[in-house]
RNA sequence: CGCGGGGUAGAGCAGCCAGGUAGCUCGUCGGGCUCAUAACCCGGAGGCCGCAGGUUCGAAUCCUGCCCCCGCAA
């Protein structure tokens, strides 16, 4: 069985080697190098140096609509997309005698689409998992092949979360191969479903409640990360927990903020305390070290500028 | 030339503008208190102040060049 993996971010990463050592990878698809940060360096993802230290074949036009010969060549049987960032045409989906199949961080119909592992989060889901369907020219509309449940913490982040799906997502494909291979398995139709949009990085509104604030900002981390600011401090929040108490202070007001006992936040129904932050400018740390610097004190208070 | 912040003890920071004894909150080590402790008290160790030049009697601090880290925006 020849396969072609297709690919982008880190999430695919777990896939990619699962398939490579149990099945073989004839080439992987990802997105072309993009440039980022400052200096706008030009960088691969993170799946085209998985595949490069694989020593596989690596394939990255820009627009498969334009341009799919690349993977004529292969002459593959199937082909996994996993996250490759990218609809594929029902040119390239006929390619493959053994079809395209893909994996997704979610328990489909529920999230279809982009960022399914941070609406999860956000909306104080209990449960999530993967499934493994048919890859077609709807947004992750095809039949189901298999799925596999996870539990969500109280303390995941997008990030935690997502890489413990990401394993969960490489056993799946690999355990939805090998009955491929066999020709042992049944499809299931999707009933209605929704599609998620990507979430964008958010100023944080402590007049909502803790629980709600807390699933912000952990949906949102490691990226693109939600925010506040009190005064000319700017601070990106990257891990939190809900703790109740009584209304103490106005909603975003600081009402603990000492190395021992934490950075404590009043919101609109308990408080949150901040776990693990970075300051413009700095680095990301835990709420105790930034503490010690005494950046921040109690009774200060952090202003929604576009809620006003 | 997109805008901006920063590099000082193991960590996080102050000191720099107005050059003159290296400081704070932690951690760590030792001692004390306590039934006990992440609490409290006492004491100690730990710094080529990013690198290289320059100015000066004297530079963490002023000047020049370089390296590295980071926030925003794309």
């Amino acid at each position: 069985m020849k396969i072609i993996f297709a690919g982008t971010p880190e999430f695919a990463v777990p896939s990619l080697r699962k398939i490579a050592s149990r099945f073989g990878v004839a080439a992987v698809l990802t997105q072309p190098d993009k440039r980022q940060g400052r200096k706008g360096i030009l960088t691969p993802p993170p799946v085209k140096r998985e595949a490069e230290t694989l020593g596989l074949p690596v394939l990255q036009p820009g627009s498969l609509r334009d341009d799919f010969s690349a993977l004529l060549s292969h002459r593959a049987d199937l082909m996994v997309t996993c996250a490759y960032g990218q609809i594929l045409p029902q040119e390239v989906l006929d390619l493959f005698p053994l079809g395209v199949w893909n994996v997704h961080a979610s328990l489909l119909p529920a999230y279809r689409g982009a960022a399914p592992i941070a609406r999860a989060i956000m909306d104080g889901d209990k449960r999530t998992g993967i499934t493994v369907m048919r890859t077609e020219l709807g947004l992750d509309t095809g039949d189901i092949l298999l799925q596999r449940e996870m539990e969500i913490l109280e303390t995941d982040t997008a990030g935690s979360l997502g890489e413990k799906l990401a394993l969960l997502g490489a056993d799946c494909i690999s355990e939805a191969l090998g009955l491929i291979e066999g020709g042992n398995f049944e499809l299931k139709k999707q009933g209605e479903g929704f599609v998620c949009k990507k979430v964008a990085r958010t100023e944080v509104d402590f007049s909502k409640s803790a629980d709600e604030v807390s699933r912000l900002i952990r949906a949102l981390s490691p990226a693109p990360l939600a925010f506040a600011r009190t005064g000319e401090l700017l601070l990106n929040f990257y891990a939190a927990e809900a703790v109740s108490c009584g209304k103490e202070a106005p909603f975003g007001t600081v009402i603990c903020a000492s190395p021992s006992e934490g950075l404590l936040i009043q919101c609109g129904e308990g408080a949150v305390r901040i776990a693990e932050l970075q300051a413009a400018g700095g680095k990301r740390m835990s709420a105790r070290d930034f503490l010690n610097g005494r950046k921040i004190q109690k009774g200060q208070r952090f202003e929604n500028q576009s809620l006003l």
